[in-house]
DNA sequence: AACTATTTATAAGA
DNA sequence: TTCTTATAAATAGTT
């Protein structure tokens, strides 16, 4: 686009290429905007500059929830895939990483059950207000439907568990609101730390280019990742 | 782009959508990989259309490596910010119990965004949704503080008002859990139906944005982040 | 899925 | 860099 056309190889000119990265950047990211408002999809780049900078766009602000989803999804087609759960070895995590994703995640409920509000920037907070929102409208549009299953439902053991888990962590969530209640009395401070991350899991993608007739039946949860051929556009290089 | 000038606002009509998600779908992915290959930089794009198809590009096919790059990016920004290291309680846990641990807050957090509900009980759907409540009330509370402390005094007022919404949520809480008890001894079923989770978030959709001349000095590792300030292209569809 | 009128993106040049 | 301009590309509406 421009002058003269564009051949698909690294641009040598450092100069030139530096301007180049800088419109194209901006061009890709203004797109993955559009497509996400336009289209209502979930939208997720990110981008390193050769020399390291970091430049990233994601749908809402929320690049956190993307790549979890993403990590969820991949999870999923990996458990299609790897019968066995004994991929036990390459899910291994550094201690250390770990042990920062507990804590996100920690942070992150926190937030959800209305508490450390203090540490969300005003905006985050809007989002937070958005998402708690849309949650609990979803949770009374299903109430219907819960009351004509429970009748007939049977019961799990590993259900139970996760159930006895939840109740735990409910009860601690009140205990600790009811602590912070105490403390909303005494304490305002106030600080903003955007820090609204959760580390994703692990990985072990072997994805790139995934491409489908998005006629998707309704249903299926985590459906299965489209068809990973390459596209035309991406070999264009190697025929001209 | 074709005839008419594009509103930057979420095409109402399915059709339409669908296509122009196809067509700018490829025509993103194609951008990325554009600049991925003419400025030599990483790219990774996550694209989940409204039905939660996934679509990627990532460079050279190495998505994992581009988000794990990404994640240590973040990690190393949030060190900076959260200086101390404190919860030592975590540390003790072995490995496989926070490991655990990740799974069940990751579990937790997408019940809290609406997600996985056909894993809950009714009773758990109850309270998930007590507590959704709760905190939502929680938050709205707080936002006249917020605007409040932007601007100046009335800090009393706003505290006051708080506190009695506080109370007021902690009756609630109460009553929550005196009902609990009730539910407890008459019901203990839980129901399991697939159900598709309608995509929550409506429109207004705003991200993040990361830019920054890219000047950058050679070293810089995971230097600080680019400044998130919103760009003029993001703001179009509210001036228009 | 193709076609085309237009709008956008952008390569060069200033 | 930033602005300007000529052109290549992308794509909205149509067929």
């Amino acid at each position: 686009m421009g002058r003269g056309r564009v051949q698909l190889k690294r641009i040598e000119n450092k100069i030139n290429r530096q301007v180049t990265f800088s419109k194209r950047r901006m061009g890709l990211l203004k797109k993955a905007h559009e497509i996400s408002v336009l289209c209502d999809a979930e939208v997720a780049v990110i981008v390193f500059s050769t020399k390291g900078k970091l430049y990233e766009y994601s749908t809402d602000s929320r690049m956190s929830r993307i790549l979890e989803r993403y990590e969820r999804y991949s999870y999923a087609e990996r458990e299609l895939v790897l019968s066995g759960p004994e991929s036990e070895g390459s899910w291994c995590l550094e201690y250390g990483k770990l042990k920062a994703k507990v804590e996100s995640l920690q942070r992150n409920l926190r937030h959800f059950t209305g508490e450390d509000l203090d540490t969300l920037s005003l905006k985050e907070l809007q989002q937070l207000e958005h998402q708690l929102d849309a949650a609990l409208k979803h949770i009374r549009s299903r109430r219907p439907i819960m009351l004509i299953h429970c009748g007939a439902s049977k019961k799990e053991k590993s259900l139970r568990e996760q159930n006895n888990m939840l109740e735990k962590e409910i009860q601690e969530k009140e205990k600790a609101m009811a602590q912070q209640a105490q403390w909303e009395q005494q304490n305002q401070s106030q600080s903003s730390h955007p820090s609204w991350l959760a580390s994703p899991l692990p990985t072990l993608n072997i994805g790139t280019y995934h491409q489908g007739n998005e006629v998707e039946e309704e249903g299926a949860r985590p459906p299965a990742r489209t068809n990973s051929l390459m596209p035309p556009w991406m070999l264009r290089h190697v025929n001209e």
